[in-house]
Order: structure tokens, then sequence, then C-alpha cells
DNA sequence: GTCTATATGCGGATAGAC
DNA sequence: GTCTATCCGCATATAGAC
């Protein structure tokens, strides 16, 4: 009768409640931002106690850097399986793929989210690293040259800005806002409004 | 012999305190965000008391939207003044303006880090519209066509990124970095690493 | 117009039980 | 492996003096 488990989801591996904290940790972040974001709803995202988020890695700010590592071994494992498919119309392949990260909740935002906190010692110093990291993928496994490179980053940052932005919610609204949208995101804009939808009901 | 002033700058027109905390606040917001940036650091870099800062703005949120707004005020009124100097060239022209405006500290910045916070239901409202106030600029004022303006917010997206990460930082360092900047900035880049410079000594 | 003192709340982190 | 209880510090905001 008594002696019950006091919380439903009951005990797991360290390895999969890590997972997990950390997906969530990604869409909170996102979000929020390094400092926006909390513990506290961070654990409660994952379905934990805050207490056990901070012990799981220590510091929040151990956490933010394992969920940017992450998102970047996430972006760079997904450019590289498309590379795998072929070499051709690479520009518009990786486009595509990367729109799709949208998907992992909150992934490219906090990326996002750090790589404008470049002054901060360790958080900043890591977010160059990995930025750099992609650009390298770019010009040396992709075979871009620099000005496409270039290209290819100018783009992911004005949809990494829309996205954040929110864009996608002044798109019934404004004919501006629909016109900028249908501009930067030639047919992937039904994805990016399922996720506006998904998330004005998640908020 | 007492009585005197027990702070250096003593009194001064509200209007100009006024601007002067909305300076060293552009500066503050820029570097850590809203949430990250304090309104004790905002104080202290304006030389005031941080009760003074939340007495003159009322909530730091509205100090920050203020900011932003200014911000973006700065961004249209010398767009305007580029654009009344002739109308050839708009987009090199408005291009070397824009990273002009990284002289006024935190300014470009402090928008950033609005644009990602486009879930918060004042900040972020308040943030889409600005955007957009800025490509109305660009599609009725300035005549540009919807590839021109995107391209053109491309561009200045990922420079932004590149100063929030202080990619100059690593100018000497990492060849990549040098290619990128060199790339992204095509002679601007003295100013970039002039402005780098006095911000390692600043902080 | 600007300060000092301070109330209050919240967030990260620690201790320790189970 | 995960929780509850709690400490401590910090940040915003208020009260009120000068």
């Amino acid at each position: 009768m008594h002696h019950e488990f006091h919380h439903p989801v009951s005990r797991m591996k360290s390895e999969d409640r890590r997972e997990l904290i950390l997906e969530s940790a990604t869409g909170v972040f996102g979000q929020f931002g390094y400092y926006g974001a909390t513990t506290d709803q961070i654990a409660k995202a994952a379905g934990v106690s805050q207490p056990y988020v901070v012990r799981m890695f220590g510091t929040k700010e151990r956490l933010f850097i394992e969920v940017i590592e992450r998102a970047l071994a996430f972006i760079l494992m997904t450019f590289r399986a498309v590379l795998a498919e072929g070499h051709h119309d690479l520009q518009h392949r990786f486009g595509s793929a990367y729109v799709e990260m949208l998907r992992q909740r909150g992934l490219l935002l906090s990326l996002m989210h750090s790589f404008v906190l470049g002054g901060d010692p360790v958080v900043g110093a890591r977010a160059r690293e990995g930025f750099l990291e992609v650009y390298a993928f770019l010009r040396h496994e992709a075979g871009f040259g620099p000005e496409e490179a270039q290209q290819f980053l100018e783009g992911g940052m004005l949809l990494n800005t829309l996205v954040g932005l929110r864009m996608s919610e002044e798109f019934e609204t404004s004919p501006l806002a629909n016109e900028l949208l249908c501009t930067a995101l030639p047919h992937k804009l039904d994805l990016l409004l399922e996720l506006g939808e998904a998330q004005r009901l998640g908020t």
C-alpha cells in the first residue's frame, strides 16, 4: 500500500535522463537564452527536480555548454549525412537540412543565443570555436569557396533571426512579414508555420 | 567645508541624464542581453545609483524597450541620411553605414538580443515590429525588391553575429576566422579591429 | 534630481534522506 | 538515481532623506 513511487516516471539509467534533460534544456535555453533560462524551468520541462539538474551537470554554465556542444555536433552530423548523399547542389540541400533542424526545438536558437554572448570568457570562447567548426566544415569538407560559405552563413543567420523573432506569428497579420518569410523560406514555409502552431499551443 | 557634493558629476538636467543612461544601457544590454544585464551594471556604467536608473525608467523592461526603440530610430535615421545623398549603389552605401554603427557601442547587439527573444510578450512584440520597420524602409523608401532586401538583411545578420561572437578576437590566431572576417567585411576590417581593441581594454 | 537604506523575491547550489 | 528542504547571494524595486 504505502511506499509507492512518489514520481510517475521512476528511475531510469543516468544516460537516458541525461539526454532527456539536455533536450529540455535546449528548448528552454533556446527560448530564453543562457541568462534568461532557469534551471527550474528546465527541470520542470524534463519532469525532474531542480537540484537534480544541477547535480547532474555541476552548474548551469556547464549544462549550457553541453547543450551547444550537442547542437553543434548535430548540425555537423546532419551536414555530413547530406554530403554523403552526393556533392551536387549542396547549398540548397544544406539549406533544406538546416531548416529541418528547426524540428529540434531550440537547437538553432540556443546556438544563436550563445553567438551573441561572445564577451563571456567561457560561453563566448566555445561559441566562436563552434562557429568556426561549421565554417571549417563548409570550406574544407564541403568544398565551398569563401564567398559561397559566407553566403550560406548569411542565410542561416537570417533564418535564425526570423525564427528567434517568431516572425511567423505575423504571417497572416502583416503583408510585409508574409513577403519576407516567403522570400526567405522558398518552399519550406509549411514547416515553419507548423512549428509556429505547435509553439503557440505549447507556450 | 562640509556639504560638498558626494558624487563627482553633481546634478544635471533630466533629459541629459536620461540620454547618458540610455547610452550606458545600450552598451551593457549589448554585451549581456536583456536578462544578463543588471540595472546595477548599467548604473555603474552611467555613474549613477542603481535605484535612480529604475526610478527614471520605471522597470528594467521599459528601459530595454527604450534602448531598442532608440537603436531602431538611429538606424532608420542613418539610412535616411544615406538615401538623401543619392540613390546609386545603395546596398554598398547602406552596408558601410551599417558597419559604421558599430561605433555606437552595443546598438546593433542590443537589437540582436531582442531579436532572439521573440517569445517574450512585450520585448518580442516590439522586436518583430522593429525588424519589420526596417524591412518596410528597404522595400518602400529605398526601393529594394524582396530579394535585394532579403540579401541585405542576411548580410546584416551575419555581421551582427560575428560581432556578437567577437570573432575579431581570433583574427590573428585563426586563419579561418581571418578569412571569414576578410570576406564578410571587405574594406571595413580596420574599424572592426579597432573596436575590438577598445573592447579588450574596456572590459 | 539623486542618493542611501532596505524589503522582497527568486535562482543556483548544497546537504542529506530514501 | 532522485527527491525535499534549505541556504545564500544577488537583482529589482520601494521608501524616504537631502
